[in-house]
DNA sequence: AAGATAGCCAACCGCCACATT
DNA sequence: GAATGTGGCGGTTGGCTATCT
């Protein structure tokens, strides 16, 4: 099959070039020389604005292919090889809290990305935990998993619902206020499921705080200390 | 040895929300 | 307020490789 595709609908155009032009776009494996490019591209400009990398890259790619390239295999602080037994152990116990949402897992192990997670969750754990869960089941000792839906909370509804100081950037709850209350109600689901998990009691102060500093933060938030919290009690 | 099957994983697709014009 | 551009996400696909028959 040729690695060049048309890009002839009108819709998949705004996402593959930015000018309604018909043009080939190549698809499929990256070669060694287009890795390069990219690299390259990078190391010279840092991230600019994605839809200016094939340009500036000289690659005959849409930004997606190239953003996607970058973060799950060219960005250098990617970790490459097998899981450990705590990161199995980490993606389990979040997945059990969040979901399918693996973004907001990889965020919490260092060097992996959303992909890796994703890809190791269905290939590795799901298939591991399949019959354990039966087990468990059978016993009816677990809750069915709390799966958060994407919700987002745009600048605009934190506003609109200040009283409560909502800022979940990176798990961008929906830019209604309706959700954003099924939102915090979720945020209470988490605590819960946390005690559950760990027996450990939660200060409510905590789950505030929680709730206005956020998920995704670079240094310790309080999610690291929930799940040190989680892998202490295991 | 060769074909069939299963598993893994890189890459694509479609969609969404936010920002900008 | 509408249209457009952009970044980001989760689900899915397809090709490659390993294993099985």
């Amino acid at each position: 099959m040729s690695p060049f595709r048309v890009s002839a609908t009108s819709s998949s155009f705004s996402q593959m070039s930015p000018s309604p032009v018909l043009r080939l776009v190549r698809k499929g494996a990256w070669t060694q020389v287009e890795d390069d490019l990219l690299k390259r591209c990078i190391e010279r400009h840092g991230v600019v604005r994605w839809s200016r990398v094939p340009q500036l890259a000289g690659l005959n790619r849409c930004r997606k292919s190239c953003r996607l390239r970058w973060l799950n295999y060219l960005d250098p602080r990617i970790r490459r090889g097998q899981f450990d037994e705590d990161e199995d152990d980490l993606i389990i116990r979040l997945h059990k809290l969040l979901g399918n949402r693996w973004s907001l897992i990889a965020g919490r192990l260092p060097g992996r990305t959303a992909n890796d997670v994703k890809n190791y969750w269905n290939s590795h754990l799901s298939k591991k935990l399949i019959p354990q869960e039966k087990k468990v089941r059978a016993c009816r000792c677990i809750a069915a998993p709390t799966r958060p839906q994407p919700r987002k909370c745009s600048i605009k509804t934190k506003t609109s619902v200040d009283d409560q100081q909502v800022n979940m950037s990176e798990s961008r709850p929906s830019a209604d206020t309706a959700n954003c209350a099924v939102w915090l109600d979720d945020l209470g689901n988490v605590k819960e499921m946390i005690e559950q998990l760990t027996e450990a009691t939660i200060p409510s102060e905590n789950m505030v705080r929680f709730a206005h500093e956020g998920l995704m933060q670079d240094g310790v938030s309080l999610w690291d200390n929930f799940i040190f919290d989680i892998q202490l009690s295991s």
